[in-house]
DNA sequence: TTGTAAAACTAGTTTAAACAAGTTATACTA
DNA sequence: TAGTATAACTTGTTTAAACTAGTTTTACAA
């Protein structure tokens, strides 16, 4: 679930975080001044200043010229979201994150046509795998999708990659880092294969996420359609706004 | 939609933004070296890599060390997602960015009780005014939702104000501008409220969206809760993964 | 011609310093 | 005592420079 930092900026942002989440600054509170941290951290305030603008990026804290940094991160908010719905969106999305067990439906290696080519934006002709898998925890079914990998990226794919992990298989073997997502997430009616698959009680209707993938040198080698169960769905999203802009049409 | 800069950065951002999208530089291009825009930006290094990081975050170019900055921005895509959702849910969401015709359903000063508490966070007590509102563009009801604004912040609320845009007297009248936004989405039944007023068709399940808004000083003021018409619903999502990371429990 | 080492690129990290623009505390004046 | 100007905070912006770590091109040697 966290990551492993090499930077000095990322460490300091993953310190701090920990103090938050240890209650140590709580919902509200002040964090120290900036000169007050450079000096904890032995840093430049430059190299904290990047870090705690990676903890507002998260919705960890919000700065106010002229006053501080203030936590706005709450453990009753963040408990409730786990306790709604087991397993986050943004964890659900994030496939590594989660160890789902994978049941491959369908193996094929295909061209891109027309229609296909309209919706992923792959160009006409491209060859692709295109793999159909269930993903589940235990017994419960969460996703069906179907995804579709450009060749040329991902090389030589197999039954068995497919049923562990494709971004593990990129990043470990074929050295070829997935950099950017891209994701749509609309409402569709369910189809039969969702009846078939998911435990979609009396919903007929189910989140569809589109993702479009790149890889570091900025290839889309992947497009990929998920259906989620509803019942178990959960995307959070933290935004902040830019407090020096104004809205040009109100 | 956009934004008026008054810093440097914030204006290179824009510039640059502006030149991808009328195709100067195109998808998967590379931008000028950093030196080379430097010097046309007539800028520090700092400020115009603070530019482009912002064109990471917002998903229209990707860095590569070694390489350069490669141009993700694909205006095919783009294109569908408007052709698509008519309205992307980034904008729905931004509640200032489209013109919503506002019918007040209804208008209360209410003090939170223990089961609000729970759900919305804010300490039971909490003098709140209590509003229901129908958003729609034309003869279209898109939206109906349930606001709650805490008072100590939002003094002073009328119907009218209620009926054009809470953000916009936040703003422009009690000068406390919005700093920060927590959301949740999920996907409920809809109830008898979201069959009278949205045109449902035949589904039977909606996008619900959650609310937390923070001021500039971290106070969170306002808890929403707001009932999607499914067909038009958007949601669009960009996510540069950290390169340098890794998971630790895969 | 091919392979390899070096040089000349590319972006990423870190430090330092000066100044701008807000907020809070202090101290002085009426 | 109350009000106000000032000083001392706070974070925000911008420039500069040195170094790190990748990639591509160049040039030389086999």
């Amino acid at each position: 679930m966290d990551i492993i930092p090499n930077n000095k900026y990322d460490s300091i942002y993953a310190d701090l975080k920990n103090r938050i989440k240890q209650d140590e600054f709580q919902y509200q509170d002040k964090l120290p001044s900036e000169t007050n941290l450079v000096l904890q951290y032995n840093c430049s305030r430059n190299t904290l200043r990047r870090a705690i603008k990676k903890l507002g990026a998260d919705g960890y804290v919000q700065s106010v010229r002229g006053k501080g940094v203030i936590v706005i991160y709450n453990s009753h908010l963040e408990n409730d979201l786990i306790k709604n719905g087991n397993h986050s969106f943004s964890q659900m999305a994030d496939r590594n994150k989660i160890k789902f067990k994978t049941t491959v439906l369908l193996f094929d290696e295909i061209e891109v046509d027309k229609k296909l080519s309209l919706e992923s934006t792959f160009p006409i002709g491209t060859p692709v795998y295109y793999i159909k898998r269930l993903r589940s925890i235990g017994s419960d079914n969460y996703i069906v999708e179907e995804n579709y990998f450009m060749r040329k990226v991902v090389k030589d794919l197999t039954i068995n990659i497919a049923q562990d992990s494709v971004y593990k298989y990129l990043n470990e073997v074929l050295n070829e880092p997935i950099a950017t997502t891209k994701r749509i997430l609309t409402i569709g009616l369910a189809d039969e294969q969702d009846k078939k698959y998911l435990d979609l009680k009396t919903y007929n209707a189910i989140p569809i996420v589109t993702n479009y993938s790149f890889t570091n040198d900025g290839t889309m080698f992947e497009y990929t359609v998920s259906h989620h169960r509803p019942d178990k769905f959960i995307f959070y999203d933290q935004n902040e706004t830019n407090p020096v802009s104004f809205m040009l049409n109100n």
